[in-house]
DNA sequence: CTATCATGTTTCAACTGTTGAAACATTCTT
DNA sequence: AAGAATGTTTCAACAGTTGAAACATGATAG
């Protein structure tokens, strides 16, 4: 809405906008990029020219970004990495759920998720796969899915309060396309009412893929916890109950584990 | 040596200042800290208490800490997740070396890895691990490991240019003890001895591993391979040689396949 | 090979955001 | 309940930051 978005700051809450856009261009590098020039980071930060060439300069002599001096491209720096192995590192949530969601996924064979709110998406924590070969292959620590879509996101805004669960909706809504968006808010309803319900969801974001999700509030944030598995596994309701008595079994098993140890 | 050490602009290049704190606290976030205070934050950055007050509150708002209302205590967010997967993602040098890192691993039975400079360590974009399983229990990815100890730090030494070694040698200076000093500046001019001769270093941090390494310097930065082994696999100097070649060879089909196809 | 265009960097002055000290809340101790 | 410790907010002064425009630099075309 407002011609000029920089600038916000809601409810008095302090904020530094230097530091507010040098993180807007760190975001900017979505996967499928590999290279950024300035001009790309101006149109999708919406900031001036000059303002982009500075404090991207600032990051690379910080080490979050890389640039090569022919192509004069950007490009993220191997320092990210190490951020997010700290991260991996020092999560409580994540050292005490991987247990728990590796044994289920082995028990049960079948891929196990945590994951948590970034904007418009759900960014995967952890994801343990029953087969053990393709596990490896890829990393999807870190991936992001849409909210919208995804049993992950439906759970986590079930899991919001009036509110911000509007804000969240009304974003969404501008991110889709209005001709899907009935059918998407619907679902994203239904979804709501039945954790509300029951405490899970399901969706069937990718085809033949069957998935259930359940929120994990913490003090900290909001998460979600999700059990994905070839549909042909589960076809009846009865199944899928089994399967969510599970999943909720799996998040009471980490919540009280946090609780007892909390340092 | 400087009191201040905050302000640093080095030939005139334009440096914003608050983005640069802002990262000097996300820094502050290694690995063996879950959550970090206010304070400890204050001690570790040496900004004021109400400086780092505000910025890690525009972290918090901008998604990359979270806090916990209770305690107070910040933590870094799962959004760092996603750079590090953009990154992953997005890095070509790792997609091409990836195969090729893979092939000389699973067929010579050890372990390769490539890292990059940050400060006064090394981080591991990738380590291939010959164990099958042991592989994909811990994500090395991102992992740390000291320059003045390591043979991927020795080697990515000897690819600095004389000025920019010998700061970054004053640099690990004062990092290490005045008593292990000399024993480790005689380890790094060995080494780079024997890049500049050879092309490759060896070193042995971790007891009865065996470890050689080669910079790899690219437009955009510069990186080492390594690779290895348990020392009992490789105990006479002919066939250390034997996998100093294996470890060039990877090296040269890197880059060359790189500049096949530069896009 | 020069002229034109496109992209990125630097200069400059105006200005606004940022800063630290100190006062204020708030929570945990003793 | 008083005191200590930690974190947040206020405030005025300062300095860093900002965008427009001029300046490099390299690419493209003629």
């Amino acid at each position: 809405m407002t011609p000029d978005a920089p600038r916000r700051r809601a409810g008095g809450t302090p904020l530094n906008r230097s530091l507010a856009r040098g993180l807007l261009i760190l975001r900017a590098f979505r996967p499928g990029w590999t290279t950024v020039s300035n001009a790309e980071l101006v149109a999708q930060t919406g900031l001036s020219k000059a303002t982009v060439s500075r404090l991207a300069q600032t990051l690379v002599q910080e080490g979050l970004l890389q640039v090569d001096p022919h192509t004069r491209a950007y490009s993220l720096a191997p320092s990210v990495l190490s951020m997010a192995h700290a991260m991996r590192t020092g999560s409580r949530l994540l050292q005490v759920a991987r247990p728990h969601m590796q044994a289920l996924a082995l028990q049960q064979g079948l891929n196990v998720g945590l994951a948590a709110p970034d904007g418009l998406d759900m960014v995967y924590l952890e994801s343990l796969r029953h087969h053990r070969r393709a596990a490896l292959r890829q990393v999807v620590s870190g991936q992001r899915i849409p909210i919208a879509l995804t049993s992950l996101g439906h759970a986590h805004l079930a899991s919001l309060d009036e509110p911000a669960r509007e804000q969240l909706l009304r974003a969404l809504r501008q991110r889709h396309s209005a001709r899907d968006w009935p059918a998407l808010r619907a679902a994203m309803d239904e979804a709501c009412a039945h954790v509300a319900a029951h405490g899970w969801c399901q969706a069937s974001w990718q085809p033949g893929v069957l998935a259930l999700a359940t929120p994990l509030v913490l003090a900290e944030g909001h998460y979600a916890l999700n059990l994905s598995l070839d549909d042909s596994h589960a076809p009846d309701a009865p199944s899928r109950r089994a399967l969510a008595r599970q999943l909720l079994a799996l998040r009471e098993h980490v919540v009280r584990e946090l609780a007892t140890a909390p340092g």
